[in-house]
DNA sequence: ACAAGTCGGTTGTATTTACAACAGAAAGAG
DNA sequence: CTCTTTCTGTTGTAAATACAACCGACTTGT
């Protein structure tokens, strides 16, 4: 795990902690190191979770199939985030949707448990982890807000822009990737994906924006 | 703010804290109530707050309107709930919608530094109150992604099935009452109130439901 | 009791979206 | 390199939605 630890120091998670004190917590938080192929299930809808989930490597998507094959991408994780961290309270039930690898991907999981209890031993960092727990769950709540916000406009146009300036101010530019195909950000803002793109183009042809695969500028 | 105390020892903030020892911590946090008319503004898109807020009377709704007049009712505050939860952190930006007073309510505000810097005098419930809290934004989480599940389906019938029947799995029963009338029902969903009401009552034609003003069955 | 306002249901039409189907470009496998 | 697969854009049609307008039932305030 020695190898992912550029990667750990920078997380929300150990925000604030000591790179010798990670490595004592790793062992104190119960911390495993798993391994996912491209397509790979790393949770599924319905199961009970009882670890918090970091991504060191690879791509997640979380996502929710319906009964007639429709998916609605609820999110997206990238390298050093996490998952899960809004499921370690007790009276939290089942799991929503699926969390699926997207490319091949290396996850750490922490013991809730080992958490949330007040740890005996010497670790002291375990108020400033749930500290931090709290901020990541608090981000993630902020963004939920933002894509209820996004889909929460009526037509794919108003969808699209909502979204695409969301972006563009959160990269601080108006040129920006996003972490989509068309496919992708059709089941992410729940909508048909040959309209969007249809609404795309018509938005380039009337000079809104210029955009190539994943890359945007708004004009 | 005696006269809350009944109401304060059941929100989640204060869960596992008695109620002698609330009543320090309603000093230690820098409690203030304030009251507000039917239709006042509790806060502002785009204000900085500094404060969580427990309602204690009265009834609150999360909305945003955008340029063209269109509502989106995010989500909905009763009493005993509380709201800001997710707003503590430094590095939160400004508030992405409005809370509106339904009825004429009453809050308690609770200083947001007080809550997160450790207390160095006899209150030894920070901690507990940063896991209260680290709940509570988890619990509003999992709300926000069953909300997106909903909203996120295609068609109005089935945002509202999806909507009605996971409030009817909340209240463990087929017949509930929802915080909502018709147009806030359809802001709430993002969908438009005559279609919607023309799918209701289909859905009612079709043996699928009975309801009554706020009032639903599911058959 | 009356007037004014709110609420829920209904209808028709214009607009928008979903779906299916297809074609060219790009990416990946052997 | 060639074949296969994936991705993106395009189009036409069927279906669903938004919008406006209206009505009757019910509330509220005076």
């Amino acid at each position: 795990m020695q190898q992912y630890m550029q990667i750990l120091k920078n997380t929300k998670l150990f925000s604030g902690v000591r790179e010798e004190e990670i490595e004592t917590m790793l062992i104190c938080l119960g911390a495993t190191l798993h391994q996912y192929k491209k397509g790979d299930y790393v949770f599924r809808t319905g199961e009970y979770i009882h670890n918090l989930t970091v991504l060191v490597e690879g791509s997640l998507h979380i996502q929710k199939d319906d009964y007639w094959g429709n998916r609605a991408i609820l999110g997206h994780i990238a390298v050093g985030e996490m998952f899960g961290e809004a499921y370690l309270s007790p009276d939290s039930g089942p799991l929503p949707n699926d969390v699926v690898a997207l490319k091949d991907s290396c996850v750490i999981f922490f013991d809730v448990d080992r958490i949330l209890s007040v740890c005996t031993s010497a670790c002291k960092f375990h108020s400033l982890t749930v500290k931090n727990l709290f901020f990541a769950v608090s981000e993630k709540n902020r963004r939920l807000v933002a894509k209820l916000g996004h889909i929460s406009n009526r037509t794919t146009r108003e969808k699209l822009l909502s979204y695409l300036s969301d972006e563009a101010k959160r990269s601080k530019s108006s040129s920006f990737f996003i972490p989509f195909n068309r496919q992708q950000l059709a089941d992410f803002l729940s909508v048909d994906r040959s309209a969007m793109s249809n609404e795309l183009c018509k938005m380039r042809d009337e000079g809104l924006m210029e955009f190539n695969k994943n890359h945007f500028t708004l004009l």
